[in-house]
DNA sequence: GGAAGATTGTTGTTGACGACAACAATTGTT
DNA sequence: AACAATTGTTGTCGTCAACAACAATCTTCC
C-alpha cells in the first residue's frame, strides 16, 4: 500500500484514526466492491447522487430543485400544456406534480389558468416574474454543467448525452 | 393573435398545431424540453429511473432491492467489515445502513458479530444461506446487465463505465 | 338523450432514501 | 481521572416513486 492514500472522509480531525492492529480494521479505501464493480446501476446511482447534490448547491441560492427545474422549463418551452402533459412528459406522478405546482404557484413563478376547452384540466403558463427568474435558473443550471465537465471531463459528458439520449 | 379559438396557450413555438376546433391535446413527443436537452443530469436520472426499475423486477423473485444488493455484495467480499466501513464505502448513512442490517439479518442472510477488539461496533459476516443467496442474487443481477446492454448497447454500456469509474 | 366508462386534478398513504440531530456505550487522548 | 472522539442506535424531516380513491368533467356508446 501506499503511504500517500488520499483520505475521502471529511473528519477535521489531523489525529489518527481509532482501530488498532490486532483486529484489522480495513481503509476505506482497500475495501474491494467486488460485483458491483461492472454494475452499471451503482456507477449511475453514485454519480446521480453526485450531480444532484452539485445542481442543489449551484442553485441554492435561488432555492430551486432539479424536477422543479425541470417542470419550469418544460413550462416555458411549451405554454399551455396541461398537468397530465407536463407529468407525462418528464416521467412524474400527476399526484407530485400537484405539490410541486403548489410550491412554484406561491412563489408567483407559475399559474394555472383553467381552461376554457376541457374545464377539467389548466393551462400551465410562467408567470412574467417566472419568465425572468427562469432566465436566471438556466444561467446557473449552465454554471452547474460546466462543474459536471470538470468532473468527467468535456469528451466523456458529451459522450454520457449521447449514450443516454434514448432516456430523455 | 390566435385565429380560430380563444386558447389561452398562445405563444411563438416550433410546435405545429392540429387546425380543427377541438381542444387537441399535446402528444407526449411533441413537447418540447428546450434546455433540459443537454443537462447531463436530466439524462443521468431519467437513466437511474430505468435501471432500477429493472433491477427491481429481475430480482424481483427474490426480494432484493439495489441497495440491499450492495450491501451483500460488499460484506460477501469483506467479511468482518464494521457497519461504520460499509456505510463509508457505499456512500451509506450509517443510520440508514441499521434499518438495511436489520431486515438483512432478519432474513437470516447477515449477522452481526460483537466484536473482541472494539466491543461498540460489530463485526458483518454472512451467513452460510446468505452466501448460497448471493450467489443466485449475482446470476439475477448478470441478467439484468444483460438488460442494460440491450438498451443502450454493449459498447455504450462499456463507455459509460469507464467515464463514471470515478464515482464507485 | 342518457347511461357507462374514461380522464383530470386532488388528497391521502406507503415505502425507500438522503440528511441531520441526539443519545448511550465504548475507546482513545491528555 | 477528565475530556474528546467513534460506533451503533433511535428519531425526525423532506424528497421522491408508486398506488388508491374521489369529485368533477369529458367521451363513448346504446
Amino acid at each position: 500500500m501506499t503511504a500517500s492514500t488520499a483520505r475521502t472522509d471529511t473528519r477535521p480531525s489531523p489525529r489518527k484514526r481509532a482501530g488498532n492492529g490486532a483486529a484489522r480494521q480495513h481503509d476505506t479505501d482497500e475495501i474491494g466492491l467486488d460485483a458491483l464493480v461492472g454494475h452499471a446501476g451503482y456507477a449511475v446511482r453514485r454519480f446521480q447522487i453526485w450531480i444532484f447534490q452539485d445542481f442543489i448547491r449551484t442553485l441554492g441560492e435561488v432555492g430551486i430543485r432539479p424536477t422543479q427545474y425541470s417542470v419550469l422549463t418544460v413550462i416555458g418551452a411549451n405554454p399551455g400544456l396541461s398537468q397530465m402533459a407536463v407529468a407525462n412528459r418528464l416521467g412524474i406522478e400527476r399526484a407530485r406534480l400537484v405539490h410541486l405546482l403548489d410550491s412554484l404557484e406561491q412563489r408567483k413563478l407559475v399559474k394555472r389558468i383553467k381552461s376554457k376547452a376541457d374545464r377539467r384540466s389548466h393551462a400551465l403558463h410562467l408567470t412574467a416574474p417566472g419568465e425572468t427568474a427562469l432566465a436566471k435558473f438556466k444561467r446557473l443550471a449552465a454554471e452547474h454543467e460546466r462543474h459536471v465537465e470538470e468532473k468527467i471531463g468535456k469528451a466523456n459528458r458529451q459522450r454520457l448525452l449521447r449514450i443516454l439520449a434514448g432516456f430523455t
